[in-house]
DNA sequence: AATACGTGGGG
DNA sequence: TCCCCAAGTAT
């Protein structure tokens, strides 16, 4: 059994860290404010997601969307135009969805209980403690990256945090101070975030230095220990830039799974033997049953996602003939290289669209 | 319980 | 180039 601080360590920790907070504690846009709207925006956006990256979406998207009936009534191409580049877009199809929920089941007023919060998409235990603590000030513990971090190393947990969560939930709700949770919890992970760092923690400003068990054992630079991760499959896509005229065909992923609901060039994976120009022909066959020529490549892009690699290979196609019909997407359409800067698509696509304009300046392809 | 789900930055 | 991972959730 792994000793854990005890009762009479918890008022000190509580004490030692708010006094660090309040002096050292970071200066962030949604610590101005106690509205949950804004602070649910914020907690979505930093899943996953650095503080540094979060801060300029979180700007525009209040000014875009300033409260939650706007963000209710929004189309949802336009909440994701305005999400586009953040990734894991399925926050954004649950920020709108729950939006609508808010305004059906609650009038728009943010509720303040925690099987409340839970039950909206989107919204797991940590960002339920997150919103209802910084904007109501209630006592609901939290455990993201930074916690795991700080207190994996409180400790000297000697397994990997996916491995223990249930200890450290507990030990982050022991540790709470009932009194100020709001800024207890932003203290804990403004810690882990500037002090309890992943690489070279400074753990000589850290408020819990002596009671820390991993520098006691100096084992700082060790902990936390890795989770275990599998390599990365490989997929090669062909990838086809369909001109007809001034237009270019794109296509409307469906609404759910990777990148759903964003636009994309269609195209898809090269079998075992098959030429990228045998690919990109049968794929537009099965999934738009039209005639094209495959011409010249365009550009070739590497791109890793969280579970697997791709590159795309990119082909200049013309259009022959047929009505493309939605077989494998939700939608189709002809667009021209001005037009596509309004539709959202995922950032590999992206490259391929300053590849175009870059070969089109005056935004007329020949192919 | 294990896996899907984006992107950018650091070493 | 490659690996790791950052304010996690859903299934």
């Amino acid at each position: 059994m792994i000793s854990s601080p005890e009762i009479s360590k918890i008022n000190s920790l509580q004490r030692s860290l708010l006094a660090w907070y309040w002096q050292q504690g970071r200066d962030l846009p949604w610590r101005k404010t106690h509205d949950p709207y804004a602070i649910w925006v914020s907690e979505i956006m930093l899943q996953q997601t650095q503080v540094k990256t979060v801060i300029p979406y979180y700007e525009r998207w209040l000014k875009t969307f300033p409260d939650v009936e706007t963000l209710a009534t929004a189309e949802l191409q336009a909440v994701l135009k305005q999400w586009e580049g953040l990734g894991y877009y399925a926050r954004a199809r649950n920020l709108h969805r729950a939006a609508q929920m808010l305004v059906q089941q609650y009038q728009g007023k943010f509720p303040e209980t925690l099987a409340e919060v839970l039950a909206l998409p989107g919204i797991g235990r940590t960002t339920a403690g997150g919103i209802l603590s910084a904007a109501f000030d209630r006592p609901l513990s939290i455990l993201d990256g930074n916690v795991k971090r700080v207190l994996s190393r409180l400790i000297a947990l000697p397994v990997p945090p996916s491995q223990a969560s249930d200890r450290l939930w507990e030990l982050s709700e022991r540790l709470l101070d009932l009194t100020h949770p709001r800024d207890f919890n932003q203290g804990l992970m403004d810690l882990g975030a500037t002090v309890c760092t992943r690489q070279q923690p400074t753990c000589l400003l850290c408020p819990w230095q002596t009671d820390c068990q991993a520098y006691r054992q100096n084992l700082q630079a060790q902990l936390p220990m890795r989770e275990t991760t599998a390599p990365l499959p490989h997929k090669r896509i062909g990838v086809a830039v369909i001109v007809n005229g001034p237009q270019i065909l794109i296509d409307r992923r469906r609404a759910e799974g990777l990148l759903g609901g964003l636009w994309e060039f269609p195209g898809g994976k090269i079998e075992a033997g098959e030429t990228v120009e045998a690919c990109i022909l049968r794929e537009i066959r099965e999934e738009l049953a039209i005639d094209i020529e495959v011409g010249a490549s365009l550009i070739t892009i590497d791109h890793a996602y969280t579970h697997f690699r791709v590159t795309l290979i990119v082909h200049l196609c013309r259009y022959l003939g047929g009505d493309p019909q939605p077989l494998a997407c939700d939608e189709i359409r002809w667009v021209t290289l001005d037009e596509i800067e309004q539709y959202p698509f995922p950032k590999a696509n992206t490259k391929i669209i300053a590849a175009l304009k870059e070969l089109a300046p005056d935004g007329i392809l020949t192919v």
